[in-house]
DNA sequence: CCTGAAATAGATCGCGC
DNA sequence: GCGCGATCTATTTCAGG
């Protein structure tokens, strides 16, 4: 991905973007103060180059039966030898990445970071209940041969949640 | 937000939609074998019900200059006197809702959420680097006469990392 | 709840500036 | 790089089953 120039315009059309990804480029031409064409040729550029990465609806966990959000910290085993007790199905070459690959599974989870730290993922965990988390951890994340240790948090109150990245 | 009912069809045209928030009304129509106008009616249902809360354009943090992901955990002030200490601008009832309407105002917090735990509030923070993330720290972050502590952990890879949440 | 047709609006592209 | 104008495609509404 060749990181390309933004100026003033771009960022503008990013910040449009960002905040009604359906607005029509007509929409966004007349408050960039450009005509149509110019403004769908920036905007096809900020594609292209992957600036844009990808346009998405957002959903309410609530309405569609997520009302429980967790944090998960996860610490794996040091040894590769864990990978391949009860249960593992890969030959992995590491408990990181048979973990990273399991993650991936697992559609409760929807995001994961290695992280800095005493804890070594970081993950963001979306259920309807305590006994779908519940259910999520004996029957998924705790058996997994990586795993070594956890410790969850849950979500209280939503404060900010936003998609929209800073634009300096 | 009264929850209403998903079919099916609804669950599908949210996938899709999850997947591809520009997703023409007509290509959804196809992949749910309707034709465009009961399609359209589902999606506006599904807009007006708050099931779809808005739609985005991601962006590539790297590419706009934020190469830097951190999570702060943060512990507030016991005691609603710290409120008013040096630098307080607002006459707070508590030191809760002081820092969330502090939290509103950076920008580089793109989402808080107050948690269970010991720790009160977790932050995830985008920065362009470590001299950034520094600088938020001690000009910001640290300064609020709400915050007590804060404990910071930084992304050294990203897994997994989606706004699509699993349809049950 | 669906289909299908008709009117409106937006996307797209070649070309001159 | 921008803007204009022609063309094509999609959105949206509404009659009727």
């Amino acid at each position: 991905m060749p990181k390309i120039e933004l100026d003033k315009t771009d960022r503008k059309i990013l910040a449009i973007l960002q905040s009604d990804g359906r607005a029509s480029n007509q929409d966004v031409a007349d408050q960039v103060s450009l005509s149509p064409s110019p403004c769908l040729r920036r905007i096809k550029r900020l594609e292209e180059a992957g600036v844009i990465r990808q346009y998405v609806a957002l959903l309410d966990p609530v309405q569609i039966g997520l009302g429980l959000l967790a944090y998960v910290n996860v610490r794996l085993e040091k040894h590769s030898e864990g990978a391949n007790a009860a249960g593992a199905k890969r030959t992995s070459s590491s408990p990181h990445a048979d973990f990273a690959l399991s993650v991936e599974d697992w559609p409760e989870v929807v995001a994961c970071y290695a992280m800095t730290g005493e804890m070594d993922y970081l993950l963001r965990v979306h259920v309807g209940d305590m006994e779908h988390f519940s259910r999520f951890m004996m029957k998924t994340l705790l058996i997994h041969p990586s795993v070594a240790d956890v410790k969850s948090s849950f979500a209280l109150q939503r404060i900010k949640d936003t998609t929209a990245l800073p634009l300096v």
